[in-house]
DNA sequence: AGGGTGACCCGCT
DNA sequence: CAGCGGGCCACCC
């Protein structure tokens, strides 16, 4: 029996009630989506569709890096910080817990 | 309209 | 340490 929804919208649902200030793995959402597997379709429909009003910078990588971006990877770091997420020099992300 | 490949990845061997 | 498979979507031809 299918649910109906796509990934997509369970994604969208996801991420778009991530709290400001937090960011959450791709592995994390994707889990909450149903399919831990599936990680590589967020980024994929996230870059295809850069959906406004979802923040997709607050998805990052399960290693701590904030990942890629559409718009450049730097750009998402720096929108993180100003969101109040601390990020190293590298581009790790402080405080988050895997 | 259909087939094939890329993509902001993760985990295992 | 390096390499590949895995599942889902959208775009291209």
């Amino acid at each position: 029996m299918k649910v109906g929804k796509t990934f997509q919208e369970k994604i969208y649902q996801v991420v778009a009630k991530i709290p400001k200030g937090r960011v959450l793995s791709y592995k994390e959402v994707a889990r909450r989506g149903g399919n831990a597997q599936a990680c590589r379709v967020e980024g994929n429909i996230m870059n295809r569709h850069n959906i406004k009003g979802l923040p997709c910078h607050r998805v990052i990588r399960s290693d701590g890096r904030v990942g890629g971006y559409k718009w450049g990877t730097k750009k998402k770091i720096k929108r993180l910080q100003a969101e109040g997420v601390k990020i190293s020099k590298d581009g790790k992300i402080i405080g988050f817990k895997r």
